[in-house]
DNA sequence: AATTAATCGAGACGGTACGTCTCGTCTTTTG
DNA sequence: CAAAAGACGAGACGTACCGTCTCGATTAATT
């Protein structure tokens, strides 16, 4: 059937989305208004409610937006592997962190975020949707390297990446410790050779 | 110097923190009111505001109080010293978890408590605190062992905490999996044996 | 131009400002409460604070609504007409001095509003604007009697006006006499009469 | 009997009515706020609230160190007399009125003076205590000018003296019209001449 | 000199209302 | 239909101020 009435304008989303955008950064979660991106974006609220049916919704798509799914590169290395793709984690929560000006140990929005996540359920089935897209890209690259003979043929590689990944979010959203490359490398070294005393 | 002026009534943080303890764990973060806990403790909302400017600071207060530093068992076996103690953070992570009756995978008052800290700088400043004395126990432990001779001579004991924690952390606040002995030990054997097929 | 959005629900004005006549004149100027009004009103603060923008222009609105403009009746007679219409003023501030069940010589809300005038630049502007068409009034009168020659051709209605309005408010608001018939028109004669011996 | 305990300290009075007349005539009545007086004057809300029981109460303990009772001069001329008089009560006001800066025609001061009137039964009568002292001296002006034969002998002076005053007052605060000199003549003018036509 | 009684400074406390801020919904007119 | 505009209900937040209270420290007058 055709469809009737006045058709939805393209152009909204877009620039919702990028005014929202803004506003996190600008001012972090806590800064961004419904009512102000409506202004700001010459949109009605109205018409934003009927995309997005929630504040959260939208600072979810804002975010899902620049959280375009990083490549993964497969070497045949599984360290240097592993260690991009945690640099690339890396930095897209540093840049997240960095959101409102803020510097200093502070999680920012990343924080927000997982708040947000936490207060509705579709948010995080949605954000865990994302991380479970992620999580099979790492695992399969990790599978790779278990049949290449690279890593052990009875390794936990749910339990792997979680170590690995884990410990990037919980410097940046519970100790304020800085993530970067050189980080990344101790992380993929320490959980690959183990710390068991050598026998 | 001697105190000047009344003295502050130390039985309202006792019945203040209580009932707000009670909202949280009854409703969630989110139905915590500082109205209701100042109504329900008989307090009046001044001095409730006297002692936490904001509800993110009476909520992290009230945490914090829970928290009470969780002991350490040192038995001279590493491996399960760090189960033990992986297990304890779990039971007070699945505990903050499942506040407000939360079932299911999302972070729940975790995930608010992060926002929390995210939004006022103090209350983040306190948490990393209250995290790097966590944090130094569990170092304590891993040095013991090193000397030990149980671990690696040259092991990074901060990668390896920042690992087994974060996974933890990750799992409640990212991917909404579950966390429970059996993944303890899941995790204390993945770090510290290693992934790497030789030797 | 057409008007745009919803309209103002036109009600709203009507059953707020009831239900707040009915406070003021229960409990007087300071038993009215912008959250009880809003309540007994079944309407959302918001709305409320919309229309009015504190607590004082409420009250006024309410006086303001009550006053409906004094008719005045011209029988051609000035003493008597000039008597009819101070007891209708002083009837009004008779009424709104009792407000919330006061007796004896306070002002009562009459002072209050005088209290609200001063402290909003608005308000104040307003309720000069009332009493100018008030005097108007009152001027249009004396001088229809100036022409017909029952009164002085030079006499100045400025003051007199002044002078028979002002008794009336001086006695409410600051000696806290009573104002009935009796006084008006000894108000009259006296005003009319002059003092001096001679003539 | 001899006084027991500390005696109070007199300078407190002083410094208290000092600052709180700074503040009222810098921010108005409203500016007013026991806190900051109490600070300010280096003196505990304690001490202040012994002295005088409401906040009102100050305020008008102010106020009437303002109104040094004003002298009367009996020239044997009323209708000098009565301008001069009228001269010094305008004086007073437009004082008053002018308070915290306030031009144009609000009521300023006045207005809340009346209003904490209005509101505290006490600071109402004290008020009118105040008022009754000074329209006895009035009184007693009139008196002797009538006694002189300067007026008729069957004046009514209560109903005089109110249409004089009252036209200041309600000048200042109902209409905001000036008050000055030249309106205190046109008072007397019309008040002791009357209206009515000549027969 | 010790005691007693009142004042003073400091500041916590209960109470109450205020006015603000968002969110998400609803009701119009216009395209 | 959708979009713009904006009113509306709901509800919490944090603030302001009042007047009371509880302290410890002073300061006389009395014993």
């Amino acid at each position: 059937m055709a469809p009737r009435g006045r058709p939805r304008d393209t152009q909204v989303d877009e620039r919702v989305l990028r005014i929202a955008a803004a506003l996190i950064f600008e001012r972090g979660y806590a800064g961004l208004s419904v009512d102000e991106v409506a202004e700001q974006a010459g949109v009605a609220k109205t018409t934003l409610y009927r995309r997005w049916p929630t504040k959260d919704h939208l600072a979810v798509a804002v975010v899902a937006r620049l959280q375009a799914d990083d490549e993964i590169t497969d070497t045949g290395d599984i360290r240097t592997d592993l260690v991009d793709y945690l640099e690339k984690i890396a930095a897209g929560l540093n840049r997240m962190r960095a959101a409102g000006g803020n510097r200093g140990p502070s999680a920012g929005a990343v924080g927000e975020l997982v708040g947000a996540a936490a207060r509705h359920e579709d948010i995080g089935r949605l954000g865990r949707e994302q991380y479970a897209r992620r999580n099979a890209i790492a695992l399969a690259l990790i599978e790779r390297a278990r049949l290449r003979g690279e890593l052990r043929a009875d390794l936990d590689a749910e339990v792997l990446f979680d170590q690995l990944a884990g410990a990037l979010y919980y410097r940046v959203m519970i100790t304020g410790a800085p993530i970067d490359r050189a980080y990344a490398e101790r992380l993929v070294s320490c959980a690959l050779e183990g710390n068991m005393t050598c026998r």
